[in-house]
DNA sequence: TGTTTCTCAAAGATATGACGTATTCAAGTG
DNA sequence: CACTTGAATACGTCATATCTTTGAGAAACA
């Protein structure tokens, strides 16, 4: 998944280091001064530049160098940038952000997985919501996670909408974060477990308009969640 | 917005070859084929090739050559790809999937828009609901795109939110292409219209249900009519 | 003094040659 | 037949040279 190579460390530096507003907006580079910085050949500084000017963080230019630019130009979307934001101080925000974009997406999502979910995707929610219940009754805070990123992921997966499909991992990222920074429950709550069994059930029964009310539900309260904890 | 220089010249070549399936999934290029085909060096190649590295829909391997990776894997929401994918073979999978998006978010942006909207952003979206109504009944589609365009990235904008702000583009480029492509009624309908009325008027007074609820209603029956027109 | 034009140096952009390194495939070996 | 080994291959990295653009300051001019 991760860019592999020098240019992958680099970029590793790099980028969490604007991500994080370290270096801000309008801040200028120079090529010659990452060679030196870190270690580096041109060759490697231009490859992981031309990366970063891929998802518009930085802008190149002649006789002026790499500047970093706005905020409001990145690719929000890009994994690496949410990624990225999610481990910096933008985490707050970030978090704000694409709990909203959940709160669209997600319902959306499971009306469609009722009506176009395979069975074995059918098959997989369900065993997955018995996971959940299981789980979180033993306190197995862990499993409970990687079942409710499955869960979450097969229903946008089984959406069959493949824009829908690849926020599978940025959904999983941030509830990844939320249980790494504590921004939940520490013991998951029965009714969100429920909620989930009802998105299941509902999948299974083709049912979308009880899907999507379930799965409102579900990241409505875990924006309210959020809400609290952020302020 | 565009990448500058000889990569973004050879990217334009190749982006497109792969993102319509005339270089098929699985393909391995080798980077000095591509130097000679295009005439450039190494350090181009390699540059482009990063950059579509980045957007995931190639992957560099030693001893292999730069293999074409599966549509799955690609950075769906790369501004760059889904215009590569609209001007494509791709074109229906790619309008019907940002129209099930559009779904989701739009209505969401409208209600949140209805609560956050600078009062300059509702005095644009009222004026521009009347230019709607001015350059429809002149039959001047190009100016009625170019509003109409300008319209929904206003509602997105203005729900305070970045990742849906970021979507104007996206949505401009839909409404762009089913104009170009005759993807929709020659004349707009004067029902869409009064509806884009009172999304305006809605987010004016506050009203976010009722924003949501028409915006809904619009984005609705471009997705039907996208329906009709694709089969 | 203000404005325009010119010049030059700075910094990235491109090309190229050399060498490093991981990976595959096949020949060789037990 | 399984395993080891080695060599060919294609990308990865480095170093260097040269080209091109462009911004800022100098110079010329009104």
């Amino acid at each position: 998944m991760e860019i592999q190579g020098l240019p992958g460390r680099l970029l590793a530096e790099l980028g969490p280091a604007i991500a994080s507003g370290e270096v801000p907006e309008g801040a200028v580079l120079r090529a010659e001064e990452l060679e030196e910085r870190f270690g580096v050949s041109r060759t490697v500084v231009r490859e992981s530049v031309r990366i970063l000017e891929g998802m518009r963080m930085v802008a190149s230019r002649r006789r002026v160098g790499i500047t970093v630019q706005p905020k409001s130009d990145w690719d929000v979307f890009d994994p690496l940038v949410i990624r990225w934001r999610l481990a910096g101080a933008d985490r707050p925000a970030q978090l704000r952000s694409l709990g909203s974009l959940r709160l669209a997406v997600e319902p959306a999502a499971a009306a469609l997985a009722a009506h176009h979910a395979t069975d074995d995707e059918r098959r997989r929610l369900s065993s997955l919501a018995v996971e959940l219940t299981v789980t979180a009754r033993a306190a197995d805070l862990a499993a409970f996670l990687q079942h409710d990123i499955d869960f979450h992921a097969t229903v946008l997966r089984a959406s069959r909408n493949e824009m829908f499909a690849h926020l599978g991992d940025t959904v999983g990222a941030v509830l990844t974060g939320r249980t790494e920074y504590h921004l939940m429950p520490h013991q998951p709550e029965p009714y969100a477990i429920r909620l989930h069994r009802e998105v299941a059930e509902a999948v299974c029964a083709g049912d979308a308009e009880h899907a999507e009310r379930a799965m409102r539900t579900i990241v409505t309260g875990a924006l309210e969640e959020l809400g609290r904890q952020l302020g």
